[in-house]
RNA sequence: CGGGGCGUAGCUUAGCCUGGUAAAGCGCUUGGUUUGGGACCAAGAGACCGGAGGUUCAAAUCCUCUCGCCCCGACCA
């Protein structure tokens, strides 16, 4: 390819809407142009990054057995009724919808649960013909509370999803293995460095659930982690070994104290002296469920911190929120600040973080405004609590697997896979005729990766002051042989035959024969990013060029004949694997 | 949804406080000169200042409403 002939725009400043390096790189160098607030038109460079990353996902996914479709992403409602998600996806407002010329409801699909399922259930009648793995790459749909950051968390971004079926238990988890090899070849071939990690199952449920990481300090999840046992978790479904409190005694008689004015942690530590870890707060939260909401009291001691996912899961409920101002004086019947076990209304669920379960005496409140309790144990001096891990893990914090201590990264969560089992299967009504003669429900594992998202982690992990720094295996272009001067012969001979030679070679070769002064062509090919470049200038007419290696930075003079097979050596080098 | 910020040419911005009908750089077009680190000269094209309403002799500028975009947060008792 010629850059004469390739829509290429890129920009001197920097686009005034773009932070992240990655969504700021990407528009600067023209390979993104939004549309509207999380809607992106890809150039044709971009598109090249995109089709990569597809070729490498399509080869990754086949060896293992998958098999590419495309499924609508238009949907009817009736789908989503029938696997009871319509209701939920339109009520936190995730979901697209819309009528057409007859009333009735469809959806752009955010995901494929249903249409796969369904599409599976007519077209798979016996056991004999299962296992199987169905996937497609296709945009989806996300009406995101805040789209942001670029390609990170568009509303329509482009999705690998697959998903598989399978007789049982066993199969799902052999089908689940297969993913999660064909998923580290996929990230190791983009040139991403990346972690796996245990993931919140979420209100889905299921057995089990990871996710794959690019770090990067933009990431939006936290992740903790152990050196020493390779423990990895998403910090929503991270556990740990907090430390104990000191044995506060036997039970001693309730004190209640004048608290005026005194509400939140720190000042009760100042009023009574006492550490943040002998209190308990209470916090009231609104828990939504299919059928109903319900305000819960949730009890945290003093030093940690409430893990809101963890919360949700133990309550089986679809989302919790913090109750509001006028929930909590309804409920406890005192301002904000004084809600605790003492005196709680009997009718509301009363939850305790495990660390609680053994530790008597606590500080808490007691549902009046100004008075807070001393001593208070739980059960004596208030309805029984259910105990549940509900604490948020923290780095510092003991590691849950070993006597190490975990650790902080930021992540990007570029993959996904998860085991369904039979959630989506039951509910349809969707089943296979099994060796035993009877209808069974197939065991399902579904499967994400944000291919678009990708070259955005990418970017985010390679880049410098200059620009961009494509990994090799998802470069617009391996190399790039430019001359500077059009109108020396000589330059474009040389270049000419350099390019040639590689594309004969198989090389993923472009020819920079833009009409631009030597300054502007180093910057735009710097900002760019392209992994290798050829270029050949004045000293052309002694049959030397200059080779170039983006990541480094390292640039050599080196005469013409050797270009080729020192392309052939870098490229070699480059798409070895991350460090 | 709450808070903050911003909408002026394709891009980056000035002008707004203190009203008088829009400015610069980059980019683009034409001609010429240049060719190793975002060249130079000359001549051009390009914005009814996000939209609507209001105040005023007069509004990019002041007021009201609205739309869009960016950032932070989802308020831990």
């Amino acid at each position: 390819m010629r850059f004469s002939q390739i829509l290429i725009h890129t920009l001197r400043d920097d686009p005034a809407d773009a932070e992240v390096p990655s969504h700021r790189l990407l528009a600067r160098g023209g390979f993104i142009v939004k549309a509207a607030a999380g809607l992106y038109s890809y150039s044709p460079l971009m598109w090249r990054v995109i089709k990569k990353v597809f070729n490498i996902v399509r080869e990754e996914l086949d060896r293992e057995d998958a098999q590419e479709v495309m499924l609508p992403i238009m949907q009817p409602k009736e789908l989503w009724v029938s696997s009871g998600r319509w209701d939920r996806y339109v009520a936190d407002g995730i979901m697209f919808s819309l009528q057409d010329r007859k009333g009735a409801d469809m959806c752009l699909g955010p995901t494929h649960e249903e249409v796969i399922t369904s599409y599976v259930n007519t077209a798979v009648n016996s056991y004999k013909q299962l296992p199987i793995n169905l996937y497609q790459i296709q945009d989806k749909f996300r009406d995101e509370i805040r789209p942001r950051f670029g390609l990170m968390r568009g509303r329509e971004f482009i999705m690998m999803d697959a998903y598989s079926f399978d007789v049982d238990r066993a199969g799902l988890d052999n089908s689940y293995q297969k993913m999660d090899r064909a998923y580290r070849a996929i990230f190791d071939r983009c040139g991403v460095k990346y972690t796996v990690v245990d993931a919140d199952a979420g209100a889905i449920g299921g057995a089990g659930s990871q996710e794959f990481m690019v770090v990067a300090d933009t990431g939006e999840d936290a992740i903790l982690y152990c050196d020493a046992c390779k423990y990895a978790a998403n910090v929503e479904k991270a556990s740990a070994k907090v430390t104990a409190v000191a044995d506060q005694g036997e039970p001693k008689p309730l004190e209640r104290h004048d608290t005026p004015e005194v509400r939140t942690v720190e000042q009760l530590q100042e009023f009574f002296d006492l550490p943040a870890e002998v209190m308990a707060k209470t916090v009231l939260y609104n828990a939504t469920f299919a059928d109903r909401e319900e305000i819960v009291a949730v009890m945290m001691r003093g030093d940690l911190e409430i893990n809101e996912v963890k919360l949700c899961n133990a309550l089986d409920a679809l989302a919790v929120k913090l109750a509001d101002e006028q929930q909590i004086k309804k409920v406890s019947g005192a301002e904000v600040g004084f809600a605790g076990p003492v005196g709680l209304n009997e009718d509301v669920r009363l939850l305790a973080d495990s660390t609680l379960e053994k530790q008597t005496n606590l500080l808490t409140g007691c549902n009046e405004n100004g008075v807070h309790c001393l001593n208070v144990n739980l059960g004596r001096d208030s309805s029984e609590a259910e105990f549940h891990e509900l604490c948020l893990a923290r780095a510092g914090d003991g590691c849950p697997k070993c006597d190490d201590s975990l650790q902080e990264v930021r992540g990007i969560e570029v993959g996904h896979i998860f085991k369904l089992g039979t959630k989506y299967s039951s509910a349809m009504g969707a089943t296979f005729m099994a060796e035993s003669g009877k209808p069974a429900p197939f065991e399902m594992g579904c499967y994400g990766i944000g291919v678009s998202r990708t070259p955005a982690a990418a970017v985010e992990q390679h880049y410098d002051d200059k620009g961009i720094v494509w990994p090799v295996q998802i470069a617009p272009f391996e190399v790039v042989v430019a001359f500077l001067d059009k109108k020396r012969d000589k330059q474009v001979e040389l270049a000419m035959g350099v390019y040639e030679e590689l594309q004969a070679a198989g090389i993923d070769v472009a020819l920079d024969d833009r009409k631009m002064s030597p300054g502007a062509k180093f910057k735009d090919l710097e900002l760019l990013g392209f992994p290798v470049t050829v270029v050949v200038g004045r000293k052309a007419d002694e049959d030397i060029v200059e080779f170039g290696i983006r990541k480094d930075g390292e640039k050599s003079e080196i005469p013409v004949s050797e270009a080729v097979a020192r392309c052939k050596a870098a490229l070699e080098q480059l798409s070895g694997p991350m460090q």
